[in-house]
DNA sequence: ACATGTGAACTGCTTCACAGCG
DNA sequence: CGCTGTGAAGCAGTTCACATGT
């Protein structure tokens, strides 16, 4: 397949959340001004960004909003459920392992995982925190397919460096650290410091 | 001033990091080439980052580090102190505001506020969550600079409309939402939802 | 008539390559 | 000589504009 960028699957990803909206308000029908609309961006980006994948609208009325749900959700491989693992249980650990709005999507977190004497073994929310030790043994075993680090910024490459040698293909990264890993391996990183320094940037410098 | 890419300010960001830490280890001067392997991009990169800044490098040598890592927390605006305020005291608000992680480069959380009455006066690491029905008054008073949005999806819009309209010019925003504000307000915008449906996307569509 | 689908034009970020200077 | 600083070239993502289909 040809390359998708990066912010074109962000849209996507953004268009399916519209209509799931419109979907349970009971419209039927939507055309590419009204989804640019609500996802800030224009008509001919949202056109743009599905001709990717194919023809999906109706010539002079627009698309059909059960079926492009339903194509986006294929697009975007969430017609399964994908199990999740949580590594680190500190505060934003232990608060994304709370966090149930990810079931929704099929997102379904299988296991927490912290390295701390003291932390291993707590309850959170039913889900009890398992001891990092156990990494490589439980991934060989239950197969989960992201993992979301959340340690300290020091462990994580290391870690990092374990969950891929026992197979994980793909990690959300809550550490502020550039993550070294191999091309099959897909990272994201979400980074609050630098979007705090963003914010600081854009205040000292507009005009 | 010349307008600067995001991406641009968010290298800018990482290269902070990495002299912080040569800095700590005592080394005195570093090269654009050793800056763009540690941040994963180029040595052109590197300097034409830097160039829309002014020139810090000497030629045949590379830059100094303390004074490198000045220059640029003065172009971040991390040479003062910021105010943030978390609006949303559920579980993602109330992990940020007990995440001193912040603090150490000027970011000082002055301030939560939730609207549930169940959750105003609880204690979080010496913050005491106030109510949102004071977030007016407050604002006037205290003059945060940067508002945190830990708010749930269909309330975003409506506090964002009152931040914006008590003079908030900055905010963080961690509800999975288009957040609208008028053009001499900046939003960031972290949205776990959108990043694990990348990875979704990327483990379904790899070749 | 209306809204899609898509080459072509455009914009802007990244990479190249080399002149300039310590 | 080595590494910076920077115009020029290259490339990728966005916007334009219109032919196409209903």
């Amino acid at each position: 397949m040809k390359h998708i960028a990066d912010s074109t699957v962000r849209r996507l990803s953004a268009y399916l959340r519209f209509l799931e909206d419109f979907e349970t308000r009971g419209l039927t029908t939507i055309s590419s001004d009204e989804l640019a609309k609500r996802g800030g961006t224009t008509s001919a980006q949202v056109r743009k960004d599905l001709s990717f994948f194919g023809s999906f609208g109706k010539r002079g009325l627009g698309y059909s909003v059960p079926e492009l749900a339903g194509r986006l959700r294929e697009i975007l491989g969430l017609g399964r459920e994908w199990k999740v693992i949580i590594v680190g249980a500190g505060k934003i650990g232990a608060a994304l392992a709370r966090h149930h709005g990810f079931q929704q999507r099929g997102f379904t977190i299988t296991a927490v995982y912290d390295a701390d004497p003291q932390i291993v073994g707590l309850d959170l929310d039913g889900l009890a925190v398992r001891d990092a030790g156990h990494l490589e043994r439980d991934i060989h075993r239950d197969h989960p397919d992201i993992a979301v680090l959340a340690v300290p910024e020091q462990a994580a490459q290391a870690v990092t460096d374990r969950l891929v040698r026992a197979g994980i293909k793909a990690v959300l990264n809550f550490a502020p650290a550039q993550l070294q890993v191999p091309p099959e391996v897909t990272v994201k990183t979400v980074n609050m410091a630098m979007e705090l320094e963003g914010l600081s940037f854009a205040l000292t410098n507009r005009e």
